[in-house]
DNA sequence: CTTTATGATACGCAATGCGTAATGCTAAAC
DNA sequence: GTTTAGCATTACGCATTGCGTATCATAAAG
């Protein structure tokens, strides 16, 4: 079963059609594309790729960034976390894990975990002081906490073009062989 | 205590000084900086960047792409799945799951979770039926899976000037309060 | 039909990306 | 101390790009 495409509708206040789409799926596979290459394969002008671009970052829904695998760049402890908390405090805690800088990311979620975030240590022994002793002393009522070492990542992709389901669309290059570092 | 900065030594044949990993902040702000800024604000030529760049993002350490908020982007369905398999099988299925294209992130680890995967979908039922069939079908050997939906994400940052200890340095423009979309 | 708003396009100039050649730096060999 | 080799950085020129502004097309509202 191919993965379904999200249907187009108002997001943020913006309805992301198939030009959207495809921009954001050449930005995804080189963020550094000139306008105008974008422009010529998508058949309009340069300026509406750039007014384009320009609405979506500008509009928070994506970014341009460096990104990259941690454990390559030198983090040797990477672990997902899961936290159990009382419901009333799952808002507030998740917002506040998310101002520690090691903390790369942080998402809510229900059942058997209420906040899962993920870590970035050089050593082991520093995990250890964050989920021992730094998120104790500022969030007591964490009720449960499960450590998951990341040791290795083999994807952690950003080809919205397969997700998008471009791929099989006339004229549109074909995914490319995707071993994006994390 | 503030995090640990990850020592100088090669990774994948190189080693990242103080230069690259400045280059890399800069881009992780923002991905489609010109080169020439850069350059000016580390008080090097344009081409020391450009070089750098070109040998970061070549040899994979970094790639430079459009990210962005799944959930915003209609993806409405999306799950953290922890996977239990016999040892034997954990490279070998790690492998293979991440050739899903519904999968977005594959990492290996140990403990509670042998692999642990990212998947995104538009609806409940086609995460069901990527759990309950598409998976099971190519990987008998699964003993277990736990699945972990992600309702809503607070962080997901690219912000490698603080994971490498920069902002506090001299010079360095300061670490800007980026929200950066999944 | 006219007005208004929104987005696409055309266009020109300043700034950037990139290839190439020259220069500087470091360490090893003599 | 000098020479040599290897490598990273720099200088520089040209083709290309980014960007601001004005113009045009389309559709909704009056």
């Amino acid at each position: 079963m191919p993965i379904a495409k999200p249907e187009e509708r108002d997001v943020n206040g913006i309805n992301l059609d198939a030009l959207d789409k495809r921009i954001i799926a050449a930005l995804s596979r080189n963020g550094r594309q000139p306008y105008r290459e974008i422009a010529r394969d998508l058949k309009v002008s340069e300026a509406t790729v750039r007014q384009r671009v320009s609405r979506l970052t500008d509009s928070g829904l994506i970014r341009i960034a460096a990104v990259g695998n941690f454990i390559a760049l030198g983090f040797d402890v990477v672990a997902l976390i899961h936290l159990k908390v009382p419901p009333a405090y799952v808002d507030d805690y998740a917002r506040r894990i998310a101002e520690y800088a090691s903390v790369r990311f942080v998402s809510i979620s229900f059942g058997s975990a209420d906040i899962i975030l993920q870590s970035l240590h050089t050593t082991m022994h520093s995990l250890h002081n964050f989920i021992r002793n730094e998120m104790p002393a500022q969030l007591p009522h964490i009720t449960s906490v499960e450590v998951f070492p990341q040791v290795e990542t083999l994807k952690s992709s950003w080809t919205w073009e397969t997700w998008f389901g471009l791929e099989q669309e006339a004229g549109f290059p074909p995914a490319s062989p995707i071993d994006d570092p994390e």
